[in-house]
DNA sequence: TTCCATAATATGTCGGAGTAAATAAGGAGA
DNA sequence: TCTCCTTATTTACTCCGACATATTATGGAA
């Protein structure tokens, strides 16, 4: 759609918000393909709601010529959307967004892209319910199968949280591999890859916290309790004071979120 | 490298396997696109261990002509293989499969691979052991949270199994159906994602069950047992309910996996 | 030996042409 | 009038060949 002659305007919200993209500038991080700045572009529009489930996107050829670039980048970008789920399309019919359950919410970047923008808050609260469910049974297997790398590891993540706070990125770092190091002692590749995202997510609330106000709890205590009933094989100890942890952050983040 | 003037054989590993591919034909089902059937033939020899984490796969001009498609369809499967963690590719170094924990392994795709072939038992173990700590936590929610349309959906799945048995694929329908209609019953989206995956999974487990011999024990008393709970509103019977049958779900798939 | 300019190589991007599939339109037959 | 089959048309899908870009390897100068 070259600017001087846009006579065929026959998609319906197109007229508005001509003003758009023209890639490959400030979109495109370094390292970031062409392809993968239009993935992330075109994710983020579907997970901020900007199409919506069961909307068609303007055909290739239209799309690709409005954020000038190529069909062949286009495409390659709609391939991802479409191995993650959100979009697919056939012949004749354009290629669609389809509806939320087919997508999979727990891809670390569709987590990204949810995140970009104002993420729901019903839907933050879901993440958090998953890791209540989650985390807790973690630290019950790694408290039985853990060894002596595995402890290592979480005290060394532990003594990283000691020194910085959780308003810093260091200190966040330190927090990911704290429980990144109690998955990985669970010796379930599952239980890892979701570690991944839940990571992410609660390294996104983090900054919410943070964003609303410094944190006003202690963090070590109860990560330290968590450590030693691991240390000490005690199962169901650790169950428990994971299980608290998890509710004390989700108590923070409620309150910082209804600021 | 024109087909006529083929001298340039740079590559290594042509030599003896040149009665490769070919695509297009038995790999590619009906409504499978060509670059599909290239991700999901790339993509079951990753999970296969054909190649490896570390492994760098031959150029792209040389992969796609070995796989007699154009470099546009090859690409594309590569962006698929990359959205999902499989591989990475840059320029110069070439496309290399990256290792295990960054793989998706809970993707929906991904899994139908990993179980294309003979799935490690030990993954096997992981995705029941994830399912353990799933399902019983979602029977808990569901308990709490279910209307009477969720009822009636566990119940005509309930009706569904009484009609047929294990062996049949109505019958694991009707399976998948009833823990589905738990998982959408706990109204947590990320919840329903993993349905998707650990439906899948036990789909297939219960495929193999099947396979090894035919179901010793019926099914139905203790999927009705968790029923009863959850339409009670007893969370915590319905958790434990559920407990019960992961245990002998995952009991009767290792009898079945050690025959 | 160290460092910088240069070349080599593989992925990345581009534009265009043609193929195949799914829907819509139109016409023949009942 | 309705149904069914044929035909058009639209759209994604595939292919091709060329060029751009990024990264590594190479070789020469200091």
């Amino acid at each position: 759609m070259f600017p001087e002659v846009h006579e065929t305007v026959t998609d319906t919200k197109r007229t508005k918000e001509s003003e758009n993209a023209k890639m490959g500038e400030e979109t495109r991080g370094p390292g970031r393909r062409l392809h993968g700045a239009i993935a992330h572009k075109l994710g983020t529009d579907i997970l901020s709601g900007k199409y919506a489930p069961g909307d068609v996107l303007s055909g290739e050829v239209a799309f690709a010529e409005e954020l000038q670039v190529s069909r062949s980048a286009y495409r390659e970008a709609i391939q991802v959307l479409t191995a993650k789920g959100l979009v697919a399309s056939r012949p004749k019919a354009g290629t669609r967004v389809l509806p939320r359950d087919r997508w999979n919410l727990l891809d670390p970047e569709v987590l990204g892209w949810a995140f970009a923008g104002e993420p729901e808050i019903e839907f933050v609260r879901n993440l958090f319910e998953l890791r209540a469910i989650i985390e807790p049974a973690a630290a019950r297997l790694a408290a039985q199968r853990r060894d002596k790398s595995d402890l290592k590891a979480m005290k060394d993540a532990l003594g990283e949280m000691r020194r910085h706070t959780l308003t810093t990125e260091a200190g966040r770092a330190a927090d990911r591999d704290f429980h990144s190091a109690i998955l990985h002692a669970t010796r379930n590749q599952a239980l890892m890859v979701l570690s991944a995202s839940i990571g992410a997510a609660v390294n996104w609330t983090t900054q919410f916290k943070q964003r609303a106000r410094a944190l006003p709890r202690n963090p070590i205590p109860d990560h330290a309790r968590v450590y030693d009933a691991i240390a000490a094989g005690d199962a169901e100890g650790a169950a428990e004071a994971m299980n608290i942890l998890v509710d004390l952050a989700l108590e923070d983040t409620r309150s910082a979120m209804s600021s």
